[in-house]
DNA sequence: CATCTTACTGACTCGTGAGTCATCAATAGA
DNA sequence: TCTATTGATGACTCACGAGTCAGTAAGATG
């Protein structure tokens, strides 16, 4: 089982057999962009096979059927997610309401921006579907991420800048913005999405929501930030 | 034409044969809840029919195909959407920040409670697939839906309540809580909707937003309401 | 009672797509 | 050069489910 080939990568054939171990990456890859797009069910694996450049016989030597596939995905997509949501946790240790808009504008770029936004629908489309994976979902991505939030508005609360609101139902209420926008972005697309930008939304919520939180003045210290 | 026939309805006969042509509310009603449960292409039209009583034979006599039957789910959830919220507007006189919160409500009872939520999460999830009905329902339900918050929020403006935010984006920040609950009612309903209070959650983010919003001081003028 | 109408049925067809496997081809080793 | 190994293939099978249609039974009509 030893895999000590040369391996003599990027040649630009189009169909090179033996090629590498790294296909599996490639197929995650396409079957990503055809789940998010087309929804599980109405993905066919002739197509992500396509995409990914091989044929369906060759998925099926890397993963057992197109339920695995799906799982794969999901699994994948929330690597990335978890390491640079705890790495937040970890490095930002500044001010308060800054590190909460900090905390939500990373969560943005890291994940409302990336390909790793469309999990999201999928995995709302398809829960019902497939409980396994949405419990792993809700458990990994969901769970930690409302408690790295959950933090800074506690810290906030116990440093006097915010008022004492549950934390619980405020953390939600500062993800719905994002979990609104991730949603919308994938499937009102076609119908409102040029006409809205993203990122005055983002910050405007941001803006908005400190000002919801503010102990006793609207006017709590901020940094400089575009109107 | 004239269906003038006696009709006698209510029979506990399980199946009486020439029954009555309200026989399709029936269809799209099972069709609902399966769609909305299990997603389009995973909903099978025996099931529809066996839930709704009848044979798929006689889905046909109603709805030219599975489409079809798709659209009439989604037109039939847009009426009393549409009628109720329209009364709304037209109700609700009053002050300003009471006006935007009773609008809120409004839309949680009507929508956010009844079955029609579940459209959301369905439009949502097959809007690729289908972009004609992504279409109707953007501009039959969202849009209204959003002049109806704009309307609001840019009167508390006027009467110097609130303060001068962009409307466009302000209606999107009251509304992403919502669709948030909504969805997430639909498909994290295994993980932590036991845990869930959404009305306490409806209530913390209209206090929140409303906050948010104050023009000067966040001690806006609140009627009694629940801690 | 004979016959027509009509709301309804469910066994059937048939296209589709998930999953399989005999085969191929490129390379390593002899 | 010959053979074994193995990544890759794509034509194939087969289950499933959308859509069809010849038939059935409950009244209506005469």
């Amino acid at each position: 089982m030893n895999r000590t080939r040369p391996l003599r990568r990027s040649l630009q054939r189009p169909r090179w057999h033996r090629r590498k171990e790294a296909r599996p990456d490639e197929i995650v890859e396409a079957a990503l962009d055809l789940f998010v797009e087309k929804g599980y069910a109405a993905t066919r694996l002739d197509e992500v096979a396509q995409r990914a450049g091989v044929s369906k016989g060759t998925m099926y030597l890397y993963f057992d059927g197109k339920e695995k596939l799906f799982q794969a995905v999901v699994r994948r997509a929330l690597v990335p997610t978890l390491e640079q949501g705890e790495a937040l946790l970890a490095t930002h240790v500044g001010p308060s309401s800054d590190l909460l808009a900090q905390l939500i504008r990373a969560w943005w770029e890291r994940i409302g921006f990336s390909k790793g936004s469309g999990i999201l629908k999928l995995v709302m489309a398809e829960a019902a579907n497939f409980p396994d994976i949405t419990r792993i979902y809700h458990d990994e991505v969901v769970q930690r991420g409302r408690q790295l939030v959950a933090a800074a508005i506690q810290r906030g609360i116990d440093r006097g800048e915010f008022r004492p609101v549950d934390t619980t139902l405020t953390v939600r209420l500062a993800m719905a913005p994002l979990v609104y926008a991730m949603i919308w972005k994938h499937s009102m697309i076609r119908c409102d999405q040029a006409q809205m930008d993203w990122n005055a939304f983002l910050e405007g919520h941001i803006e908005h929501f400190l000002r919801g939180l503010a102990a006793t003045e609207p006017e709590h210290e901020r940094r400089g930030m575009p109107s």
